[in-house]
DNA sequence: AGTGCGGCCTGTCCGC
DNA sequence: TGCGGACAGGCCGCAC
């Protein structure tokens, strides 16, 4: 499910039911994440005020008084608000309980998700030290993305997809923003001009801002119960749609496999 | 240091 | 209807 638009989705829909909010409970029915869910969280987080809900790239931060749980919803997890009357599903696998009945409810059918326990700063985390510029603030540029692309003989789509050097742009947003920018998705990255960079951060920006506005129209109901985020609504000009006519130039979108992930392009107007 | 795989999992869909 | 295989929105860790 989640690229940035959904993470930040999530992190809007459950922000104003949780934050500050007493966390009275733990339940852990599968600890088999990506990482094992610390055998210790439980007591590590019982009792304790969540103080804010953030996010770093696609990771999830929940804020307590003395550390952060990280959370990572990998390719199929969801998070949503229940009550202590909504029976757990099948992939239902960690619950976080709270003083007004309301349970915070992760589920991840794939389990290459992440629910992990720091009391660092977690910007110092592993997983979190090394990453790349938040890709809507300023400090990801076209500059940025032209020195950061020298010498790199890997595709450009390999190298936005890069969380050490930008983080939040998956595969779909990915071809997105190159279709966007008439880049061929397979050209080395270190070729491309200033003009180009700046032109692809433009449509990176472009594309996950209008993803998080139309994640943002559905909130409502992704909140209370359909689990569904404003993705399909999504219009997607090339990606899955192999075989079908360009939106520029009517010429038929291509699929090729980059990376062992589906590309999506059109080979008129992307160079 | 940068690049390119393998692998972690389950569910779904498609062709036979 | 059943079965095998391909594929799925992520990304770390490891060889080279």
């Amino acid at each position: 499910m989640p690229e940035l638009p959904e993470v930040e989705t999530t992190r809007r829909g459950i922000e104003p039911h949780i934050n500050h909010q007493t966390i009275n409970d733990v339940v852990v029915r599968n600890h088999a994440l990506r990482w094992p869910i610390p055998k210790q969280l439980r007591q590590k987080i019982r009792k304790q005020q969540i103080q804010a809900v953030e996010r770093r790239g696609k990771y999830l931060l929940i804020r307590l008084e003395t550390g952060t749980v990280i959370i990572h919803l990998g390719m199929s997890g969801s998070l949503r608000i229940c009550t202590v009357s909504t029976a757990a599903e099948k992939h239902d696998h960690v619950d976080f309980i709270f003083g007004n009945n309301k349970i915070l409810r992760l589920r991840d059918p794939r389990r290459f998700g992440a629910v992990l326990w720091t009391a660092k700063d977690p910007a110092t985390h592993k997983l979190l030290s090394s990453l790349g510029p938040e890709p809507l603030e300023d400090d990801f540029n076209g500059l940025y993305l032209f020195e950061h692309s020298r010498k790199r003989t890997a595709s450009i789509k390999s190298v936005i997809m890069n969380s050490h050097i930008v983080v939040g742009v998956g595969n779909i947003y990915a071809c997105e923003s190159l279709f966007l920018a008439g880049i061929n998705p397979k050209r080395k990255a270190g070729s491309l001009s200033l003009a180009r960079c700046n032109k692809l951060v433009s449509a990176i920006k472009k594309v996950l801002a209008q993803s998080i506005t139309q994640g943002g129209t559905t909130l409502r109901d992704f909140i209370r119960e359909n689990g569904e985020p404003g993705y399909f609504a999504q219009k997607l000009l090339v990606y899955g749609r192999a075989g079908e006519p360009c939106a520029k130039c009517g010429s038929s979108i291509k699929q090729i496999t980059q990376q062992q992930r589906s590309t999506f392009y059109c080979t008129q107007c992307q160079k």
